[in-house]
DNA sequence: GACGACTTGTCAGTCGCTGTCATGTTTGAC
DNA sequence: GTCAAACATGACAGCGACTGACAAGTCGTC
């Protein structure tokens, strides 16, 4: 996925914020930690579907897994980051599927195409980014959270659409702004294939929320 | 931004009906309950922008306008509803502006008319809105929320793009979406103005951002 | 085997927020 | 004018997310 070390980071040496893909070698500690960190996803996510988000505490959590409340927090930085952390990947995925697309492709077609890497799941078994989306949206705090992330995508992907922009006069904005664009339509798409409970694909709503935006465009 | 409410009612308008009809009117205990919230507000308001957010208790705004911190909840349900309830007005003024907008206008360019209703105050004086947007964000879970509401705009103009837009089928995914790019628009126009401290036009950036998303319109 | 890096639990405390109860104070009916 | 219902407030207790500090382990390395 990411190309972006293997072995230029010292060993053990301040890893507390680096873990964005499974490594292969990160020595024993780090695997451990990643593996807790991976069951406590696990559990949390159980009871949040069981009982919802808001219902379930910290509490039961760690002591679901067996450990204390402040040793959750040790993993997580806060309840929300639970759910977050599986939006934090998807925008890591956008932006190497984006960066990949064909250079002669438009932005707006290269956009749509990188969110077929969320699509395509979505097409194989809804299930999963149902429950994801339905998690997501019953706790308000939570909602505005993940909004708040797929503003980070957006800083991700707009130097990549930049590429496929012809206007190098008026900065960054243009960009930003067609790669916030085409993100609100995937928003919006998404909340229209949760609202239908996935029984119509998601990719109709959001090639139709896209070619609105844009006509003619792909 | 500042709500001027309904003051082009008469004042005491109801005061023949009084007794036939349910009083919609503010009423004095409602009147009174308004100037304490406002009250409120503007010490908060203060207080945030001297500190911050976060490091704004809700004790001390209570303390500072010498009422206990359950009385605070009484007025506003939570901390950050002290900040939203700017947002919240706006939503209602950009309705009412893009409802009135001239029929024959197109969608897109309605709507950025409509966003005048923000851009024109921070021409006349933009301090106000810098300070909104540099508390806004500065705490993450505050920025988050902001974003949230701007969906709740979305839905509220959202009927009113239908109208200009003649695509019956589809049902109201389009409208939507076109209203959702609009405002992922005004949202980067505002970070850009807010990264140069407003020493340029907002509209500018704004124009920059809606162009670049559709070519050709206005 | 000892040292240091790392992890954990416990405890105490802050802050946002809520329910409850016991006081006034206001309002509206009589 | 009186009185009861309605409302506003403060005080208190409690929950849940989250943090800092400390002490007690565990584990890899030299």
């Amino acid at each position: 996925m990411t190309a972006t070390d293997k072995s230029s980071v010292p060993v053990n040496f301040d890893r507390r914020y680096s873990d964005a893909v499974t490594t292969e070698k990160p020595g024993l500690r780090e695997r451990t930690r990643q593996a807790v960190r991976t069951q406590l996803m696990a559990v949390a996510w159980g009871l949040f579907v069981e009982q919802g988000y808001d219902a379930t505490t910290v509490d039961e959590i760690a002591a679901a897994v067996g450990m204390s409340q402040r040793s959750f927090f040790r993993y997580f930085s806060s309840k929300e980051d639970v759910v977050l952390v599986k939006f934090e990947a998807v925008g890591a995925m956008l932006a190497d599927v984006l960066a990949n697309r064909p250079a002669e492709e438009d932005a707006w077609t290269a956009l749509r195409r990188a969110f077929d890497v969320i699509v395509g799941p979505t097409e194989r078994d809804p299930r999963h980014g149902l429950v994801l989306l339905r998690i997501t949206s019953q706790a308000p705090a939570l909602r505005a959270r993940v909004l708040e992330e797929q503003t980070n995508w957006q800083e991700l992907l707009a130097p990549l659409v930049a590429r496929r922009m012809q206007q190098p006069a008026g900065g960054d904005l243009g960009p930003t702004a067609l790669t916030a664009a085409a993100l609100a339509c995937l928003v919006v798409a998404n909340a229209a294939w949760l609202r239908v409970d996935g029984t119509e694909p998601l990719a109709g709503f959001l090639d139709d929320a896209m070619r609105t935006v844009r006509p003619g465009a792909f």
